[in-house]
DNA sequence: TGTACATCAGTGAACGCGCGTTCACTGATGTAC
DNA sequence: TGTACATCAGTGAACGCGCGTTCACTGATGTAC
């Protein structure tokens, strides 16, 4: 080993935690691979001594995103008492810091979209952080219903507040994307405690 | 006039309406100008004989893929009894046929997060055409509640249908993606008739 | 401790390619007589 | 009705640029003695 010891594994790490980043915040095609490695402090020609191609580290990005994403809304729930995890979770979801800071925010809501058109590959990655996810969610409902229907409401709950994070940042900052947020939470805890599916 | 005297603005409009599907289809950073053109007919260098820039297309298409999504979805809904409008919208946005082809469907659900990126005179059209479409939901609600409270109940309800419809595109087809289709109608319906914001 | 050497993460020029955009030209059409 | 002309929607080569990718090279570091 020339080098410290951990050098190359630190930069590869650094690169998959900008891309990530880049990746929300700009798209998955809206970024460059020079745009990545300057973010890190290298130049472009570095990148292949990391990543044998751009889809490699596509899929790395994806899977670091998605598990911040988890790990996230996880420590924010588990701050709280076993009855407020829900409303903790949903009121940190759909905060205005939130919706200001994609590049470190939730990894469905910034690329959903756009994962659907890319190769099975990494709709693989997502699907497995989706439902991971879902699981987190599920975590915070009221008992009662079988795993599968908890994991399903998770789901469902989870894609309300993508749906109204994604729209809230589509509009202009302002009072019409603020009281998006607000009912948005409050469509996610009913949505979350009401009987369901028998409500149909 | 030399040639049909609608033929220039016949181009333009078939220009249009091929390039608010690809849009829909592959993201607006995934298509170029040649593939719209030559979805035309046409060759890329006629482009600057109808648009003064990409952006400019872009800033229609998106207009006119806005105006599709509630034109049809006002069809869908007129069709039913008034009673069963919400469910007949909801059904016809969850449906697999829909999940198969963004490139004719809910442009919201097919853009949202890129819109967020882009420049504020698309966010403009965006935030004008999503206030359409959630004004036409509210139409499909049981009666109650002030205009503010049911466009922000009708744009709540669309997040909801648009995050579950891109999480259904996102996994591979099969069971997961159809249950979630399932459980999203349900959940919509719930959200819709629930006592709302007393719920909470 | 000091010097010669081997390693290899990172550099930066270069590749072919597709992008948005420009422009001199073509050729199908309608008009004038 | 037939011919000469004017129009202009569309053609396709060319522009500079940034992309993903390759590769010969550099120079900071650790090792050997």
């Amino acid at each position: 080993m020339r080098y410290g010891t951990d050098r190359k594994e630190d930069s590869r790490r650094q690169i998959v935690e900008l891309a990530s980043e880049r990746l929300r915040r700009d798209g998955i095609a809206g970024v460059g691979l020079r745009t990545i490695m300057t973010d890190a402090g290298l130049t472009h020609g570095a990148f292949y001594a990391h990543f044998k191609s751009r889809t490699e580290l596509v899929a790395e990005a994806l899977r670091f995103a998605l598990d911040q994403t988890r790990e996230r809304l996880e420590r924010v729930a588990a701050k709280a008492q076993p009855d407020d995890r829900l409303l903790a979770f949903v009121t940190f979801y759909l905060r205005q810091d939130h919706r200001a800071r994609a590049g470190t925010g939730c990894a469905t809501a910034a690329l959903a979209p756009e994962i659907a058109r890319l190769d099975p590959s990494i709709q693989r990655i997502f699907a497995e952080g989706l439902t991971a996810l879902a699981g987190s969610v599920a975590g915070f409902l009221p008992e009662g219903g079988t795993p599968d229907e908890r994991l399903s409401r998770g789901l469902a709950i989870l894609a309300g507040l993508m749906g109204t994070l994604q729209l809230a940042r589509a509009l202009p900052d302002g009072s019409p994307s603020d009281a998006l947020l607000e009912s948005g939470r409050a469509s996610a805890i009913a949505g979350a405690t009401a009987p369901w599916p028998s409500c149909r």
